[in-house]
DNA sequence: TGATAGATATAAGTAAAACTTATAGTTTAA
DNA sequence: TTAAACTATAAGTTTTACTTATATCTATCA
């Protein structure tokens, strides 16, 4: 039993007759007759009573029509609600987010995106690099807002901006004061840094490999705000955070004190799946995320 | 998009492949293929992400896979109604009985009936005989147990049994303890009958004016037991009803006496419309009157 | 690094179905 | 009784669904 042949039977409930809903439907009334038959037939029993002038449902009849109509309308439904995904009515957006850009971007991102559209849920993951590269390889996320990754097997990488890493420190440290530091020169400075598997601990890394340095590692955390506060406790040791940590509350009265020599930067910018398919409202985040960055490079 | 393409859907849900799916189907993988394009295309959105080695539902082909088990189990459900109402699962049937037979017969065919096919619902409707045919042919009935029609248009009568009019009196009476009485001498009796339109009335009225006379008619009632009440006040006057009506309560006490030259009958049955579908639960209570008028006549 | 296995897509042809036209049979109403 | 309105059926056509065969892609393994 199809849709189509459903239709049908809400067609002649409506109309009365074979010949009226025939018309209604753009078909011959012959083609009408014969889907009806091959539904009885399917079902082994009359849907309708053909003996008097006017049509009748038999019971089963009536109990299809009734059931049809049902039918009919969640296939309706069913369509409308991909329609509503595509106009961005509805649906889901799972984004996966490092800490940095949760804290710097995603507020005001998620403040546009869904001021513009309502109805779609937006689920913000706060996860390390290599996690939201595994759960967009795995669909278990929609979209990463990410850095660069170092090989990306299955995902492809639209950058968004760069950013470099700052030596961090209490304003009582010596280095406060100063524009910028050789990378060499922290090779005697205790660091607060964020934990191996972080990206800008691995960015960190690789610039003090470059520098032939390898400074003491006071103490390791996997949280910004905690390395932040702790600098308050240790004035003499400094931590690596990119810029835009500068940006938050946390940060409030402390220095940020460029590196060169390298300049440990790390790019900044969206991360999906390479191929197959990408949601109305992913590419409309996406969008959303570049133009909320070129504003505020100006 | 057809219930078929939504069950291709569903099988492509649980087995993860479409490779899987099609034999699952009995299919060729490339026709399913097809089909699932021609969803999407109807849809003008991807249902999976062909990106990775595993097959994915992209948000749209999620949400309609998620429909799809809906509606699939609602168009399996409204097949399963239609053969419970053929197996008599299931149903509602709706039949007309003029008063003499409800009073005589429902009660057993009821009982009978509703303990064969306790889901089916009967609706027993006590109407005059040209109600009866009147609702039978505009479909309002599925079955009538009435008389005799003296004209069947559209109908069909399978009799049941036949049955005399007795007069019906008084114990007090002056034909109270006759076997018989001749219509003639009904002329100068009192009568009180049956009011016109009434099946019995018709009858009677035909037997009088068959054998010439035209009795004095006392009063008119609607109801059999009214009539019967009535004689208790009236003990001089009678009344003719079917012979089946001693066999109620109200007619304890009462006489009644055979009519003869001519013997006024009728013939009970059970009244059909001529063509058309005549439900299984119709054709079971039928079938249920006949053995049970069977039976009681031995 | 190719070779292979396992998957989907596509092209072309075939089978099945849905549909059309034409016609016959019914029923109702004039 | 005939015309009008309706449904059923037969025969042929068109469309759709499907099959076979092949191409293409990806992941895995040697």
């Amino acid at each position: 039993m199809e849709v189509r042949q459903l239709k049908y039977l809400l067609s002649i409930g409506r109309e009365g007759t074979f010949t009226a809903a025939a018309e209604k439907l753009f078909i011959s009334q012959s083609a009408l007759s014969q889907q009806v038959k091959s539904m009885e037939e399917e079902l082994g029993v009359p849907l309708f009573d053909r003996s008097r002038n006017r049509l009748h449902f038999t019971e089963a009849g009536a109990l299809l029509h009734q059931r049809a109509k049902h039918i009919v309308r969640e296939v309706e439904e069913a369509k409308k609600a991909i329609h509503e995904l595509e106009q961005l009515y509805r649906g889901t957006l799972r984004i996966g987010v490092v800490q940095t850009i949760n804290a710097y971007l995603i507020p005001k991102i998620v403040a546009h995106f869904s001021s513009r559209y309502p109805e779609v849920q937006l689920r913000v993951h706060e996860l390390s690099a290599p996690e939201i590269e595994r759960q967009l390889s795995e669909h278990e996320l929609d979209l990463g807002l990410s850095f660069k990754p170092t090989d990306y097997p299955k995902l492809t990488f639209d950058p968004l901006f760069e950013e470099e890493l700052m030596l961090i420190v209490n304003p009582q440290h010596p280095f406060a004061r100063r524009e910028e530091v050789e990378a060499k020169a922290l090779e005697s400075e205790q660091l607060m840094l964020l934990s191996e598997g972080y990206c800008t601990r691995r960015i960190w890394d690789e610039a003090a490999k470059m520098a032939d340095i390898s400074p003491k590692v006071l103490i390791e955390m996997n949280t910004i705000s905690s390395l932040l506060s702790a600098l308050e406790d240790h004035p003499k040791a400094g931590t690596i955070l990119p810029a835009l940590t500068m940006k938050m509350k946390a940060a409030h009265g402390l220095s940020a004190i460029r590196i060169v020599h390298p300049s440990p930067t790390r790019t900044a910018g969206i991360l999906w799946r390479a191929q197959g398919y990408r949601s109305k409202a992913s590419r409309k985040l996406a969008e959303i995320a570049t133009n909320m960055v070129q504003e505020l490079k100006q």
